[in-house]
RNA sequence: GCCCUCGUAGCUUAAUUGGAUAAAGCAGGGCCCUUCUAAGGCCAAGAGUGUAGGUUCGAGUCCUGCCGAGGGCACCA
């Protein structure tokens, strides 16, 4: 990679100019390369510099000038221009052959281009979706739905082995409360729908008479006793709810390695508590069973209840220890709301106090809820907008474009069905994507349903584009045939742009962030557009360029297609 | 009351985790299909980043106070 080969030039020339006495001796800072912002600053550029003059009490713009004279004298054909500038930066001009080298890479590698082996032989976990059995699909559940299984994508194309799983809300005094429910109304037959009227009904009953709480974690103590008629009835609150969560899925594309559920561990939350009492990290308190931490570092956590019964803490804590033992993972994301932040935080440190984990990494990758203009969805009031009203809405709206659009005149009628699931869904998956993780985000029915600008039907729309140009072009886009290295505005910015591809999977494995792969495919995608609009390809004289142009071309709509995959929208050929 | 997030153009967000002139999209205004997909492109207008200080060669980014919004704080998950 080249920026790779940039530091270890940098680097050799500060150890040079060591040598030479011409720097003083110090540790070599770590060195950070960036893009510059501003084009005419170059490719890359480093800060290398001032950050050495700190160290050495000197002027910054010496030492830029003195790494760039060594820089100069060195071998680097990849490059056209070294400059140090104001106030001490110093900046790398990529050659217009290294540019063109890269389109060649594009075509060769194809749909691989951009991964890498960096993860081999690293095991990741990622937990994520874990919607709760007995409540519909919320369109919350969405965002670690779609995030969680980017995240998941862009760990397997960097090389690592990865678990998805599926962390279902299927154990806990919610199933008390639907337990009592069904009891007291006598329900027999009932549909996901149902659960969730009877869910909000309970909690409207419960606020008059406090006394179905009691009753609620009375039967869910039942159910984990392995009483007969509570465990029947939530084994068909599950069969239910997985059914329902399995259309879910397929409508948007999702598969999930494992769906273990929170009560797939029931045989192991009494290990996982004597554990803790012989470790000493558990006390008595009121009754119930809680972890101090030490110094007072965090909120007591509760373990067990006054009653004995579990909390989602022993389940999430023998959950952590089975995926230990079964996966010896390096990694394990969860993939869950902001609102768990101190829960989550319980339990990594609590993993830390009882010793399990020695090698593995815990993040929580806590994103922003949905909310509404004047608050928080909540399920217990009844407040929630289900995912599918909104993808089906999606559809529908996508469906109108089609039918006014100028493309859409041409395509049959399947095509235009076909062409609007696709759309209109990836539109709404996009909508998660595109920003932070960490904010909030307002739910708002002409923002989801956004289809233009940066969205994903843009980036579908310029994928098919290429797709067009491509084929009634009818010529082959042979990477040997590349020679053109002299390039027009647009051309460049289109090459100064694909070639970080790489970096910014990376980068966003890294930092978890599926918006940075977002973002930088919006901005090609832009830059296409530009170019597709004031140049002509097919009709391109003499035949280098035009050929040059398609390849440019098909490397846009094969990065495209990369990212698309990535963050598990579909690249339609038409639309 | 305590703890944790977040405050950037009218709206929704970027900003390579301390770098160079704060970048886009939407909405509104003007323009571009006798050329390959106009779900597109261009131009103009629009903020100095809630607020007051501080650290730094350099702050939207770090520190402190204040204001505002959201989340969490033992028997929901």
């Amino acid at each position: 990679m080249i920026r790779e080969e940039i530091k270890k030039l940098i680097e050799k020339s500060i150890k040079e100019l060591q040598k030479d006495k011409k720097l003083p001796k110090f540790d070599i800072p770590e060195i950070k390369i960036e893009h510059p912002e501003e084009k005419v600053h170059g490719d890359y550029s480093t800060n290398v510099a001032m950050v050495i003059a700190k160290l050495v009490r000197k002027n910054p713009i010496e030492i830029a000038k003195l790494i760039n004279w060594k820089l100069e004298i060195g071998n680097w054909k990849f490059l056209n221009k070294i400059e140090a500038v104001e106030p001490g930066f110093i900046n790398f001009f990529l050659s217009n052959s290294v540019l063109t080298k890269e389109l060649k890479i594009i075509l060769k590698e194809k749909e691989k281009y951009g991964s890498s082996k960096v993860g081999k032989g690293k095991t990741v976990i990622i937990d994520y979706s874990s919607p709760n059995i007995a409540k519909p699909f919320g369109i919350g559940h969405l965002r670690s739905t779609i995030i969680g299984q980017a995240l998941y994508n862009i760990y397997k194309f960097l090389g690592w082995k990865c678990i998805g799983d599926n962390h279902l809300g299927d154990w806990g005094t919610q199933f008390g409360k639907l337990i009592v429910a069904i009891k007291k109304w006598r329900m027999k037959d009932f549909s996901v729908r149902e659960l969730e009227n009877l869910y909000v009904k309970f909690h409207k009953e419960a606020e008059k008479n406090p006394k179905l709480e009691e009753e609620a974690r009375r039967e869910f103590k039942n159910l984990e006793k392995g009483e007969k008629t509570a465990r029947k009835t939530w084994k068909k609150c599950v069969e239910i709810s997985l059914k329902e969560f399995d259309k879910v899925y397929k409508l948007i594309g999702i598969k999930i390695d494992y769906a273990l559920g929170e009560s797939f561990y029931q045989g192991m939350f009494e290990a996982v508590v004597q554990e803790t009492i012989k470790k000493e990290i558990a006390l008595k308190s009121q009754g119930a069973l809680v972890i101090k931490y030490p110094k007072d570092k965090l909120p007591p956590a509760m373990l067990l209840k006054s009653d004995g019964a579990t909390t989602y803490l022993t389940r999430d804590l023998a959950t952590v220890k089975y995926r230990l033992k079964k996966w010896k993972p390096d990694l394990i994301i969860y993939e869950v709301g902001a609102d768990q932040k101190l829960h989550l935080k319980q339990l990594f440190e609590a993993v830390e106090l009882l010793g399990w984990a020695k090698r593995t990494e815990f993040f929580h990758v806590a994103h922003g809820l949905y909310r509404t203009k004047t608050g928080k969805f909540s399920t217990r009031k009844g407040k929630t907008i289900h995912l599918e009203e909104v993808l089906k809405e999606a559809i529908e709206k996508t469906r109108e474009i089609i039918e006014k659009s100028e493309t859409g005149q041409e395509l049959s009628k399947e095509e235009k069905e076909k062409i609007a699931k696709i759309v209109g869904i990836g539109a709404v998956k996009y909508n998660d994507l595109f920003q932070h993780y960490s904010k909030d985000i307002i739910f708002d029915w002409d923002k989801i349903l956004n289809l233009k600008g940066n969205s994903a039907p843009y980036l579908q729309y310029t994928f098919a584009r290429c797709q067009s140009v491509l084929k009634k072009a009818k010529l082959e886009t042979e990477p040997e045939k590349v020679e053109v290295l002299t390039f027009n505005k647009e051309e460049k910015d289109i090459l100064r742009e694909i070639y970080k591809f790489p970096e910014i999977v990376k980068e966003a494995a890294d930092r978890f962030s599926s918006n940075l792969i977002c973002n930088f495919i919006f901005d090609l995608a832009q830059k296409y557009n530009l170019f597709y609009n004031l140049h002509s390809i097919i009709k391109a004289q003499p035949a280098e360029l035009k050929i040059f142009r398609l390849t440019i071309t098909a490397c846009v709509a094969q990065v495209l297609k990369n990212t698309l995959n990535l963050i598990g929208i579909s690249a339609p050929e038409k639309m």
